[in-house]
DNA sequence: CTTGAAAGAGACACGTC
DNA sequence: GACGTGTCTCTTTCAAG
C-alpha cells in the first residue's frame, strides 16, 4: 500500500478542514469527484484515516490548566503497568499517554479546570494508583505551537 | 458566556466524530434540526469550536518515530525566544511547541520517518537554532491513550 | 481515470406557534 | 425553544468512454 499524491493531497487538505465538501475537495486537489469520493473512502478503510474530529478550545471551556506529567513506576512490572494504564485511560483529564524513553516511564498530558483542581488530581487520582512512584509536573505556560497535520513526506 | 448541557452534548459529539449530520446530531441531542445547527454555528462563531480536522494513522504514512524534546534556551530572552518560535512554527515536523515550567523552558513534540531521520533533524535543525543550549529526548515506545476529547465539565 | 445523468439526502433560511 | 416548508447544494451511484 503506496500513497501517490494525490492521496497525499487529501490527507493534507483534510487535516487542514475535514468538513470541506467532497466536491470542494476534489476541485482543490484536481481530481474528478468520483474518484476524489473513492480515494477518500479507501483511505478510511484502510485506516490511514482514522477519525474526523473537532478541536475544542479547551480555555473557552474552562479548563485553563494544561500540564504534563512524566510518571516512574515501581515495581515496573507487566502487572503494574497495566492496571495503570487501566487507570489512565478511565481518566477523562488524561488526554494523552505515551511510554517513553529514558529515565521516566510515562508521559501524560492533563488537561483541568485550575491549579486546585489539577493539586487534586495528582494526589487523588495519579498518585493513588498502586506503583506511581514518582511523578515531575511541567504546566503549560503558553501552546506556541499546535497541529494535527502529520508531514505527508519525507 | 456559560454553556449549557445542549451546548456540552454538541461538544462532545462533535469531538468523537465530526462528520455526523446535523440531523443525527440533533435527535442524538435530543433538539431540533434547527436549534442543533443554529448552536452548532454559534459555537463556531465564538470560537470554542476552533476546527474540523482529521486525525491520521502516521504509522501508516511511514512516519514511525515520535519524540518529546525539551529544550532549554539560552540566554532567554525575548530575542532568543522569538526567534527560537519562529524557527518552530516553520518545521513540519514540529506538531507541538509549548512553554512550560520546570527547568525546561519548552516541550516538542515531533513526528519523523525513522531514527536516522530524527538525529539528523535535531542536529541540523533544532541545535543549529541559536540560544538552543541543551535537548533532552524522550522517544514514544507507544502511545497508550490519545484523545482530542476536552471534558466539557468538571 | 473521466464525464454526465439521476435520485436521494441534507443544509439552511423562512415563516408560524 | 419546536415545527413545517421550500429551495438549493452536495452526495452517491451508475452508466459509458
Amino acid at each position: 500500500m503506496t500513497l501517490d499524491r494525490y492521496d497525499r493531497a487529501i490527507l493534507n487538505a483534510l487535516q487542514k478542514d475535514s468538513s470541506i465538501s467532497n466536491l470542494d475537495l476534489s476541485k482543490l486537489i484536481g481530481l474528478s469527484t468520483s474518484a476524489c469520493l473513492a480515494r477518500t473512502k479507501n483511505l478510511k478503510e484502510l485506516g490511514v484515516i482514522k477519525q474526523f474530529t473537532t478541536i475544542v478550545d479547551e480555555r473557552r471551556l474552562g479548563m485553563e490548566t494544561i500540564a504534563f506529567i512524566m510518571v516512574i513506576l515501581s515495581p515496573l512490572n507487566r502487572e503494574t503497568a497495566n492496571f495503570f494504564l487501566e487507570q489512565i485511560n478511565k481518566l477523562p483529564q488524561v488526554l494523552e499517554c505515551y511510554s517513553i524513553t529514558g529515565n521516566k516511564d510515562y508521559l501524560l498530558k492533563i488537561v483541568v479546570k485550575d491549579m486546585p483542581t489539577y493539586k487534586d488530581f495528582v494526589i487523588d487520582s495519579l498518585m493513588s494508583i498502586p506503583g506511581v512512584s514518582r511523578v515531575e509536573t511541567s504546566i503549560v505556560i503558553n501552546t506556541e505551537k499546535r497541529t494535527l497535520s502529520i508531514p505527508t513526506e519525507d
